[in-house]
DNA sequence: AAGGTAACCTGACTGC
DNA sequence: TGCAGTCAGGTTACCT
C-alpha cells in the first residue's frame, strides 16, 4: 500500500495529533515482523515527550530526545490514532499511549502481512543523514526537496545500464517512489519503462523529475492511494486512486492515445505503460 | 555491478 | 460452497 504519499499523509497526520505529548504505556503483540520490536529502547522512553513526526524515504519517523522510533509501513501497514486506551486487535502489532492521562490518545500499528518494521535508531548512531541508519532504499535523494531535479536525477543516472523503473525503485537516486508512482510518472514523462536509465536525454530525465514531483504531490493532496484499505491516522480514505492514468490499467485504453495499455514485468513487479506514447 | 529468484506474510479475488 | 491458484502498495539475501 504505501509509498512516499501514503506515508508522508501519515507522518502529518500523527504529527497533528501527537506533537509533545509524553509516551505514558504501551503494549505489543507476539508475533514477529520484518526486526524484532525494539523493546528495550521503546522502555526507556517512558514520559518522555514526542517532539515530533516526520518522515525520509517510506518510513515514519517519530522523534525522542534519545533517537527515532523509525516505522515502515511494509505492504499492508497502517498507522492509527485512538481517543482512550484501546487492546490490539487482530494484526495490531504496536501500542503507544501517549499522555497527558486525563485525556490519552493510542497509537496502533497494523500491518497483516507483517512486512513492515519498527526500529530504534539512536541519535548517537546517526552521524548526517538519517537515510544512511535506514537501509539501501533510504539512501537517494528526497524528491520533494530542492536538491531534487533533472541535472541531478542526469547526473546519477550516467553510466546506469538498469532499467528506468527498476532504477527508480531502488532508492539509491531517489526515495519513496514505488511501484504505482514509478508507472504514473514514467507515463506522463512518456518514457518507456524498459529504457536504459543511463541513455534517456536530459531534457527527458527533466521532463521525468518534474512528473515524479507532480505526481507525488497530487497524491499527498488526495490524501493517499486508496488501494484496498489505505486510510491516514484520522481514518480518511486517500483518494489518488481514481486518478491512475495507467496503474493497474492493463487493457484499458490510453487516455491520450486510446490504445491498450499493457503490463510487463520488471524486478518480480508489474509496470503498466502504453507502448505508443512511451519511448 | 546488475539482474534474477526466492523469501518474508495475510487476504482478496478468480476460476473450476 | 469450497478449494487451489494468483496477485498485491516493499525489502533483503543470495545466487549467477
Amino acid at each position: 500500500m504505501p509509498e512516499l504519499p501514503e506515508v508522508e499523509v501519515t507522518a502529518q497526520s500523527l504529527a497533528a495529533q501527537l506533537t509533545g505529548r509524553p509516551l505514558m504505556d504501551w503494549c505489543a503483540s507476539a508475533k514477529r515482523l520484518r526486526h524484532p520490536l525494539p523493546a528495550k529502547a521503546i522502555a526507556r522512553l517512558m514520559a518522555c515527550p514526542l517532539i515530533r513526526v516526520g518522515r525520509r524515504a517510506k518510513y515514519v519517523l517519530m522523534e525522542f530526545a534519545s533517537g527515532w522510533l523509525a516505522v515502515h509501513l511494509g505492504m499492508s501497514g497502517t498507522l492509527q490514532v485512538f481517543r482512550g486506551p484501546r487492546r490490539l486487535g487482530l494484526h495490531d502489532h504496536l501500542g503507544l499511549s501517549f499522555g497527558p492521562t486525563a485525556d490519552p490518545l493510542t497509537l496502533v500499528f497494523h500491518d497483516p502481512r507483517r512486512f513492515g518494521s519498527v526500529q530504534f535508531i539512536a541519535r548517537a548512531s546517526v552521524d548526517a543523514d538519517i537515510g544512511d541508519a535506514l537501509g539501501a532504499t533510504a539512501q537517494g535523494i528526497e524528491p520533494l526537496s530542492d536538491a531534487f531535479n533533472g541535472p541531478t536525477l542526469t547526473q546519477l543516472s550516467k553510466n546506469v545500464r538498469s532499467e528506468i523503473k527498476p532504477w527508480l525503485m531502488a532508492g539509491k537516486a531517489v526515495v519513496g517512489v514505488g511501484n504505482i508512482y514509478a508507472s504514473e510518472a514514467l507515463f506522463r514523462a512518456g518514457i518507456h519503462p524498459r529504457r536504459r536509465a543511463g541513455r534517456i536525454a536530459a531534457h527527458r530525465m527533466e521532463l521525468l523529475a518534474q512528473e515524479i514531483r507532480t505526481v507525488l504531490k497530487h497524491a499527498i493532496d488526495a490524501g493517499g492511494s486508496s488501494l484496498r484499505d489505505f486510510h491516514s491516522a484520522d481514518g480518511a480514505e486517500g483518494r489518488y486512486g481514481k486518478e491512475h492514468l495507467v496503474y493497474d490499467r492493463e487493457g484499458l485504453p490510453c487516455v491520450r492515445c486510446a490504445s491498450p495499455l499493457c503490463r510487463i514485468v520488471q524486478a518480480q513487479r508489474s509496470s503498466f505503460y502504453c507502448r505508443v506514447c512511451q519511448k
